[in-house]
DNA sequence: AAATTCATGTAAAGAGTTACATGATTTC
DNA sequence: GAAATCATGTAACTCTTTACATGAATTT
């Protein structure tokens, strides 16, 4: 019996705007949570399966049975014509600007308790983390850029470029921040 | 009795940053969780004054009671010695890259499954509420700009302003995405 | 034969939000 | 006199992580 009246999470419409572009078991959909939905949006499995069977039972999601590997049966999931309905009504609806979560600037805002040596140091440390991420992004936004469609906004590949885009300016902003940043501690040093 | 050992929470660390600046009751601490420190992490009272809790029973801050409005005692709270060490001691530690949560980009994530128009209102609504942000990143930052103590990386005012150049420029790179996401969709429409 | 991957679940604990609760002081 | 602010707490709920649990198929 479906319930289309339950709200659905965040983490919800994640796993909605995955089975959109393709179906998965919910094995699959706990990896696919990594690369390249994992850039802005992260879930574990333990999460996951829950969260299906709220979808299943809210009839935003089908499953059907098939031969796999393991103890329980292996359901591939599948989203429904109500699922993208309510994904495409997500989408566009209100979002009131959310509030930043950031341990990285949290930290940064207390550097004045330490040596600026030491300071200089966590910096290079951010920067060098922020410079691998931002290789990640380029290797992947190369790898679709090729591909037909990644111009069309109704292709699933459009948006999945205009979100790597978007990684890759703020990872390169973050990186000329860290230098700037360890400029400063430098100019005080002397 | 002061328990050391106990570990303390990334909200606990944001308190104790606030603490090491100025010493504050529970309440001022909750004021203070939106400006600036807000930026970046936020609690509401009902974290933080378990929180203050296990800080004072893990030997970190210390309070007095004091006179003032209420039906409970008011506690002022200071940061201790100990709290410092492990306030300087967090601050340089090892931090393992940060997994992104944006609610902003899961969504334009699954823009593809709607109409390119109610994306581009969508992207606009977006960009408005950056500029807006943007606006109040700056207002603080010429508030502190002229202070004495800016440049000098021992001063939390240093620290305060570098974390606010950093929002700056995340909020600026995040309006040129928006504006190029615009044109990208407006592109595809002829 | 051992290790890894496929595959799905539950339990417990921590982190965070919303709501409930109380009452004095200060401002309009 | 009413409303807002000061001030501290608890309860219930949601979200997220870590750990426990099981076992077949595939790879080394």
């Amino acid at each position: 019996m479906p319930d289309p009246a339950a709200p659905v999470s965040n983490l919800g419409f994640a796993i909605l705007g995955l089975l959109a572009r393709r179906e998965s078991t919910g094995y699959e959909v706990a990896q696919r949570m990594r690369q390249p939905i994992g850039y802005f949006w992260t879930a574990r499995h333990s999460q996951i399966y829950p969260e299906l069977n709220r979808l299943d039972a809210a009839g935003l999601v089908e499953h059907e049975v098939i031969e796999g590997a393991g103890p329980r049966p292996t359901k591939r999931y599948r989203i429904t014509e109500a699922g993208r309905t309510a994904l495409a009504a997500w989408v566009v609806g209100d979002l009131d600007p959310q509030p930043v979560r950031d341990l990285e600037i949290l930290r940064l805002w207390s550097i004045w308790t330490v040596e600026p040596a030491a300071a200089e140091d966590l910096v290079s440390r951010l920067e060098a983390a922020h410079r691998r991420t931002l290789d990640r992004y380029l290797e992947e936004l190369a790898e679709i850029s090729d591909s037909p469609g990644v111009r069309d906004p109704s292709n699933p590949l459009f948006a999945s470029r205009i979100t790597l885009e978007g990684g890759i300016r703020s990872r390169r902003t973050a990186l000329e921040w860290c230098a700037w940043v360890r400029a400063e501690l430098a100019a005080a040093e002397r």
